[in-house]
DNA sequence: ATATGTAGTCGAAGCGCTTCGACTATCCGC
DNA sequence: GCGGATAGTCGAAGCGCTTCGACTACATAT
């Protein structure tokens, strides 16, 4: 840098102020320096800078080590994030974190490596919060956690979601629904989704006059196979499922298929909280109500450098519905009332065959 | 610093060699100054430490950005690198590259921010490898180039996997076997995994004096079921199918269910490349080579690493196969010789109903 | 006894930047 | 024509650490 003061013959700082403009340049100057700078492949050092301004200009986006283990949909998240956070000027960092020890995540924060953190994976009374919002330490958050005052945070909005999601099936004719949520110990671990979609899910019902049956489930196909079975016998008049559980999903196809009925003729079944990447790989494939991840992940970044630049707020809350994509999983509903049993109708190439 | 020197009654330098073990401490006195650091809370300054050591403990993943788009595979390679990166002192930068532009990652080398990169999907010919070894920066792949003299590399055999894949099938009795690779795009761009599957497969299918038929196809649904019915067009005694194009797969089934046909009682499929989770996802259940993705993660991290503290070599470079996870999607050839038309036997849990 | 280490410590000089206070020159209004 | 902005620049003091050379004390080899 001296070298580059040198040759363009100004002082060291002229040159940092060229470089950030904290203070005027004459035009004239800073021309002289830019071409020095070029001539010289000069590049300044992140770190040195970061040392002396207090703001390295780095983020961390805090993951849950292997929880649940990422999914398709927390991997948009990320490169989204990491998209959005180079397109202003940040580096980010990665650090997969273990929920239960906040004292990690204090180390980390105080080390001044990074400016803010994003937080994913939020549960409605979240360790990692608390002690953030204590220490003073920037943050927002991809998820919320209950009480959010004053803090930053980009989350679905679970009310429109599910609303149109039941909206939907009710469209279809469906009275009898059933929804298979995450498991149980997601849900006490207050997991917002689950809590979330759980509760809008009851209200959508109530709203729309309709009966519904809630289920946790474990996150695995045969988990899914035996709701599904427990369910269908326990409530046979059901004729569509929706599911925020990806995993069970297979098994709740099979023990469909296991029964001789067809998806969607005998049973709707639709993703919520999913994935297009997932649901294009199932047979049919389904109809979901995708995770809008990338956009989360922009926010979740915009939000936490918004706070850092802190050019005093704009909306600093923000809810994004997901996406509705009907394929092949959901139709009408063709039990009740008249019994009918209709030909197959051809769904967009989402049937399963007869043989 | 000064502030734990002072109350250990030592000289700054003392705490910082206590830090670091860079020059012998007395015992006793580096516990004066751990209690000291204890007390006043202290946590050294990542940046600054940085600077003064030249050493940011800092890496970078390059992910392509946006590219194929990453799936769960690569997934697991970032969050895998993650926690091998943290469990060495290492902090994980994640950096979304354009593969097109090496200039931009020329930048990114020379702000001194990071000591290394991990480059993921590399290509034969990598403008970003010849970059790198250029300038001399430190780097080790996820994959592997053409020319990988003197680097550092973790990659996955592909001759085991695909030797074990075709075997596998030989031993069910299949004999005229099809590999659905990737796009053409993907292979002419030089792909890995796309360009040495191809040969591997090619190999394996000599060796074992069976007959092989080879697709690129786009990673759609869509292009699965087109060339799906292309090759049973062209090659109608075709009893298995190995692919390592997950997208396409859905098409492909789809295609075959509309030809009335049962997987796997008519053909067999196997995924090859892939991942269990994408596997379990499918209806049957896919028989997948499963890239070992965690394992490749720690490795590039470890290997990195390694050059970086120059502990003058271990081996460099290293192939994991893939493992093999058999699931529903194949079976025994019923075909020829004896033209057996039996009756479904049922495996375990994954067949598509007959209604 | 003298040379030769070696363990343990200190002070000071950076690492490559930002930023503060001060200084000069210029331009404005009245 | 004078006080007071404002634009443009400079020098120097850090930011919080590492590291080098030097120094002391004591043990070991000769």
């Amino acid at each position: 840098m001296l070298d580059v003061a040198k040759r363009a013959n100004v002082a060291l700082s002229t040159v940092s102020y060229a470089l950030n403009g904290t203070r005027p340049v004459s035009d004239e100057t800073r021309q002289r320096i830019f071409a020095a700078m070029q001539e010289l492949g000069y590049r300044p050092h992140a770190l040195a800078r970061g040392l002396a301004s207090k703001r390295s200009r780095i983020i961390a986006l805090l993951f849950p080590a292997s929880e649940r283990g990422l999914g398709i949909t927390e991997l948009e998240f990320v490169t989204s994030a990491a998209d959005t956070a180079r397109e202003n000027d940040y580096n980010i960092m990665l650090w997969p974190s273990e929920m239960h020890d906040p004292n990690e995540l204090r180390q980390f924060t105080q080390q001044g490596l990074v400016d803010g953190v994003i937080l994913m994976e939020v549960r409605l009374n979240d360790e990692r919060v608390n002690l953030l919002r204590e220490i003073g330490f920037p943050f927002s958050m991809i998820g919320r956690c209950a009480d959010t005052t004053g803090l930053g945070y980009a989350d679905i909005d679970f009310e429109r979601t599910t609303q149109e999601v039941v909206s939907f099936l009710a469209g279809l004719g469906h009275k009898h629904i059933a929804f298979i949520n995450q498991s149980q110990s997601a849900f006490d671990a207050g997991y917002g989704p689950a809590v979330r979609t759980e509760a809008e899910f009851t209200k959508a019902m109530q709203k729309a006059g309709l009966e519904g049956v809630e289920r946790f489930c474990r996150s695995a196909p045969q988990a899914g196979y035996e709701k599904c079975n427990e369910l269908l016998a326990e409530h046979p008049d059901l004729t569509a499922f929706i599911t925020m559980n990806e995993r069970a999903i297979p098994g709740i196809m099979q023990a469909i298929a296991d029964r001789k009925w067809r998806i969607p003729d005998d049973l709707s079944l639709v993703g919520i909280v999913s994935s297009a990447r997932v649901a294009e790989l199932m047979t049919p494939p389904l109809t979901t109500s995708d995770t809008p991840a990338a956009e989360l992940g922009r926010l979740g970044v915009e939000l936490l450098i918004q706070q850092l630049e802190a050019e005093e707020q704009g909306a600093l809350q923000k809810l994004v519905p997901c996406r509705l994509t009907i394929r092949g999983s959901t139709g009408p509903c063709l039990r009740n009332p008249n019994k009918i049993r209709s030909m197959p109708l051809q769904v967009e190439g989402g049937k399963i065959s007869e043989t």
